[in-house]
DNA sequence: AACCAATTGTTAAAAACTTATCAGGATTGC
DNA sequence: GCAATCCTGATAAGTTTTTAACAATTGGTT
């Protein structure tokens, strides 16, 4: 429970909690990790290894609570309390994250939009205000925003997240296609759509074997 | 050359797709794996080897054709040539992706927009038919169509999958949060936006280490 | 109250993946 | 045209990740 945790388990977290929460909006009370793994398509197993990493919430004979399980791992993950996020960019993908309603459910309360674009700025997006790039900067010194959101195109999103990171930002998500860096203290999730849809090229053609 | 590829193999192929066409936009054209380390932050081993999985590309003494093997990825990833998409479901993530240039400039033809929305059939998206949903199994007996955009609510996207694999697709891009299921000779590629968030929150929360 | 079946947490084994090493061939500079 | 250098492809070693196995513990049942 103490080692390091590998980048592997902690990308399972998030496909453990959809699977609870859906359970447990079913009403479903406990789960075996051998039941979880025919619903997963995942090796019972490494459930079980997966969860004892961060503590040992099941119990011999009986399985997993449904409803508890799920609240360790949203805690586990970090979800359970709100963040504040700041879209950089309001072209499409800006504009559909803008409008996506479960984000502010899930307590990832976007505060701003910001643009280059002068016919967008002063607009809103979903209720949301778009301000001008180039009051980033001190946007930033007055409110206290956890997360950006990168959805520039690529040539900006490197020098978007060192204005980000430099005004105290410490996760950025970015869409850009490009690799962000970040210093040690910060992180970035660098997602990379089209990549998807490439490997999703390849295995069409291809095969899976 | 002729053992199975793995996965992890085929994930990095789009990074160095990426990063040969960087490369390739500036001129350069010839690259060393050791350099290509450098710029991309990856063991110069294993890009040897992932990339000798297909072919000997490189030559001795010389290192790697940028032009070529870009082409040769290109290739590989089957990303040379086009493909016929549909969008099922045009909220926000379906009209973003059907807003996005590239998809167009790199083959990828959306040739319909499908919704239950009444309001929204027979609209246009950046010049594509909305069409009804109840239409979408006609649709495919007639068009040939090689990739589904699953872009519905949750509860929708196993039976549009369902559909659109019966309609004769092969390949499938899911964005709604559900692990959709699809038999061997068709491919899905389950996106889930929303884990990279949380993955991101637990790395802020806990650090990487 | 005692047994049986179920299920975990843990340890061990197997598989997969990554990194290091190096012989051999190609290129470049002189 | 020769030597020195560079760089790949291949093999070997090391590391990480996944899967299997099982003792120990709990809950339900008779």
């Amino acid at each position: 429970m103490d080692e390091k945790i590998s980048e592997a388990v902690v990308r399972r977290l998030p496909k453990y909690y959809r699977y609870l929460s859906d359970l447990d909006a079913l009403g479903v009370e406990r789960i075996s990790s051998s039941a979880m793994s025919k619903g997963m398509s995942l090796n019972a197993s490494q459930i079980r290894r997966d969860l004892n990493c961060f503590g040992g919430f099941g119990q011999q004979g009986y399985g997993y609570s449904v409803k508890s399980l799920k609240q360790e791992i949203m805690h586990i993950l970090g979800i359970d309390k709100a963040y504040h996020v700041v879209i950089i960019g309001s072209g499409n993908i800006g504009q559909a994250l803008a409008f996506y309603k479960n984000f502010a459910l899930e307590g990832y309360i976007i505060k701003a939009i910001f643009d280059v674009d002068s016919n967008r700025i002063g607009k809103k997006i979903n209720n949301i205000e778009v301000l001008s790039m180039n009051d980033l900067e001190t946007y930033l010194k007055t409110e206290n925003i956890h997360i950006g959101i990168l959805a520039t195109p690529k040539g900006a999103a490197q020098d978007v997240a060192d204005i980000l990171i430099k005004g105290g930002v410490t996760g950025i998500w970015n869409f850009a296609p490009i690799d962000v860096k970040v210093p040690d203290n910060a992180y970035v999730e660098n997602v990379h759509l089209s990549d998807g849809l490439y490997v999703l090229s390849y295995y069409m053609q291809r095969g899976r074997f």
